[in-house]
Order: C-alpha cells, then sequence, then structure tokens
DNA sequence: GCCGTACTACGATGAGTATCGTACGAGCAT
DNA sequence: ATGCTCGTACGATACTCATCGTAGTACGGC
C-alpha cells in the first residue's frame, strides 16, 4: 500500500460560500445548463454516465466540477458510480426563485428551438 | 471630410435573438451585475458616466457591450451622451421571473456582505 | 489475482475575455 | 475655432476556460 491517500471526498461549498456571480457562470454554459435540466427533471440521484452529452468523458468531468465548485450540485461516491443532485434547497434559500425561473427558461428555450426529443 | 461613416447606430438583438445562456453570462460578471442593479433601482435612463465602477472608461465601454449584444440593456445617443435601460419587457417575456429573482439575489447577497453604502 | 467500468488528473491547445493605455471622434459650450 | 467631456477603437496582455487525449486510480465482478 503507498498510502494512497485517495481522497474519495469531494468539497464543496458551504451554502454561505455559494456566490450569485458562480452559480449565474456556471449555469452560462450550454452543457452545463442541460445537466441541470435532466437534474431537476429527475429528482433523484444520477450518475454522470446517466447523461447523454456531446463531449467526451474528461470535458463531463470539467463540468460537473464547475458545477460542484459553484455550489449547483451535491456530488458524492457510491462504489465506482458518482452520485449526482442539485442543491435545491440551499439555491432556493439563498436566491428564492433564481433555480425555478433559469429552469423554465432554459425549458421554455428548448422548445423555441427545436429540441422536444428528450420527452 | 473623410466619409467617416460613423455608426452612431448601435446593434441589439431581437427579442427572439436574446439566449439564455449569454444573458446568464453577461450577468455573472460582478461588475456587470452592479451596473444591472443600479439601472434597476433607478427606473429611468442613464449615462454611462452615472456609474462608479471600479475599472477604466475603457473597460466600462467592454461591459456595456456585453450587457447590450446580450439583450440585457438597450442603449441610444443623445448628444454626446449615451443613454443605458433594462429590457425589461423583453426579458420578463423571454424570462419570466428570471430577472427579478436574479436582482432580488444581488441585492440579498450584497447586503449579506458589507455592502449597504447605496442606500 | 485479473479485467472491465467509471471516473479523475495532467498536460496541451485554442478561443474567449477582463483589463489597461493611448489615440481618436462626436457633440456641446464658449 | 478651440477646447472640453463623453464615449469608442485599437492594440496589448494576462488570465480563464472549454475542449481534447492519454494515462492513471478506485471499485466491483469473475
Amino acid at each position: 500500500m503507498t498510502t494512497t491517500t485517495s481522497p474519495r471526498v469531494l468539497e464543496h461549498p458551504t451554502r454561505d460560500q455559494i456566490r450569485l456571480e458562480e452559480v449565474l457562470h456556471a449555469l452560462s454554459d450550454a452543457v452545463r445548463l442541460r445537466i441541470v435540466r435532466d437534474m431537476a427533471r429527475e429528482d433523484t440521484e444520477l450518475s454522470c454516465s446517466y447523461f447523454d452529452l456531446p463531449v467526451t468523458k474528461s470535458t463531463t468531468t470539467h463540468h460537473f466540477r464547475v458545477l460542484r465548485e459553484s455550489g449547483v450540485i451535491r456530488q458524492m461516491y457510491r462504489g465506482t458510480a458518482k452520485l449526482n443532485c442539485l442543491r435545491r434547497s440551499d439555491l432556493d434559500a439563498l436566491f428564492p426563485g433564481l433555480l425555478d425561473s433559469v429552469l423554465a427558461a432554459a425549458g421554455a428555450q428548448a422548445g423555441r428551438e427545436g429540441e422536444e426529443g428528450t420527452a
């Protein structure tokens, strides 16, 4: 054993460390917005591989980290899988209505364009 | 006369050209968020020089352009001054509740930190 | 033990951007 | 006309970031 000190522990900002600018920045990317939208639709914990994203796995990891470090999602390990869920209660407490209006806006915009294949 | 063709006309996206990702990105910068907050508080058209920002004039121009090109504000010339106003109705129509919740969130966060000098 | 799956870490790269300084143009006042 | 103020344009710079490929680690099944 090489004392790998495998952290296997993921850093999350506490509720009062979450900054509005960073949340908005995290949501201002199409890939991440789609992740958040999918996560809001299913209301359970989802593994990273659940999402069928048009980017490689490296990039997917990057986007999930941005979401986690900005406080939008919470991630935890479960064996080899990593489960993700929205930090709804934290976000709603800090920024009431923000997440809902962003999700509604994203849905409306997706509908306005030709993206209804995700029924 | 050198046919300067001074455009003096500012390009704005039409309502249906406004993209959520770009709006969120425009709002994800501290300087721009502050501009939008000030603009929402006063509900009239404000000149660029009204805002006392911690950046140079060049940078200010840049930020106003980002806001305009993303569809968040509307700008027009009035003599030498350039007046700015929020595109509230367009944003509310496209993304109901979004602007209000962002403004509320920005206000709440500013209050949480030590920024109440703008009474 | 060995292999496969799930995800990460690291390095590279190309694009975007926040910032500045300086120089310029447009309009107003005198 | 001269000068002043407001804002823009352009170039430079340094930083961030979205993306990828490759190599590696952690866990579970065989």
